[in-house]
DNA sequence: ATCAAGATTACCT
DNA sequence: GGTAATCTTGATA
């Protein structure tokens, strides 16, 4: 039993906060998620911030469709999709019923079960110790290392299946902001949030 | 029915 | 540092 396994999971009112109040807290929290037999765990590392209100870059922005309808639920619910022909990203949603806020998880320090999360992302063990930080540094590696699809949106994260614990709160100075990575609109906003000199972010 | 864009990644020089 | 790969989604006809 590692010590994170013993801290609390998430609760409701921590998800249904401001966003970008959310996405800084998510930093150093273990998102979790339970598979067959074996859990696979990572500390978050790297977010973003999406607001549908004003943010042209949030998929929420123009409003509801099929896709994005799980972004509008009120706070704590997983939100993936697909892009690229290739990679899915998953998002916690925020706020209030309605709103359109989330967090983009953007990359994780892998903890526990290495050679699972090693064999779903590449299909083959471990050739060598540098692929370790290759793992789960950016949105689409991560999903894929954790195994995280479609199927999964619109899950509880208060659930049993996938969900985030607690960990000890980080110091302000550790942590770093910038403006958000790969859009193309709403391109000056400092909602990135990342733990400074961590070797698992997606950039240096 | 058709089309362009995309919250990325891997592989190339 | 540059770019091809790949396909879902949402917009337009």
């Amino acid at each position: 039993m590692t010590d994170f396994q013993s801290n609390k999971k998430l609760s409701r009112a921590f998800y249904k906060r401001e966003v970008t109040v959310v996405a800084k807290d998510l930093l150093g929290k273990i998102l979790l998620k339970n598979n067959r037999k074996y859990p696979l765990a990572g500390k978050i590392v790297e977010v973003e911030a999406y607001h549908g209100d004003f943010d042209e870059a949030a998929h929420s922005f123009k409003g509801r469709t099929k896709r994005t309808e799980v972004m509008f639920k009120e706070g704590g619910y997983l939100y993936v999709y697909f892009t690229y022909g290739a990679h899915f990203c998953c998002n916690v949603v925020t706020g209030k019923n309605g709103q359109g806020t989330a967090v983009l998880i953007r990359a994780i320090e892998p903890l526990v079960n290495f050679d699972i999360m090693i064999n779903n992302r590449f299909g083959r063990k471990l050739r060598n110790e540098n692929e370790i930080i290759n793992l789960t540094s950016g949105p689409g590696k991560l999903c894929k290392a954790f195994n995280i699809d479609k199927s999964l949106s619109g899950i509880d994260l208060l659930g049993d299946k996938i969900f985030i614990i607690d960990n000890k709160k980080l110091k302000e100075k550790a942590i770093g902001i910038s403006k958000r990575i790969g859009i193309t609109r709403s391109i000056d906003l400092p909602w990135r949030f990342f733990i400074k000199d961590n070797p698992f972010l997606s950039r240096k």
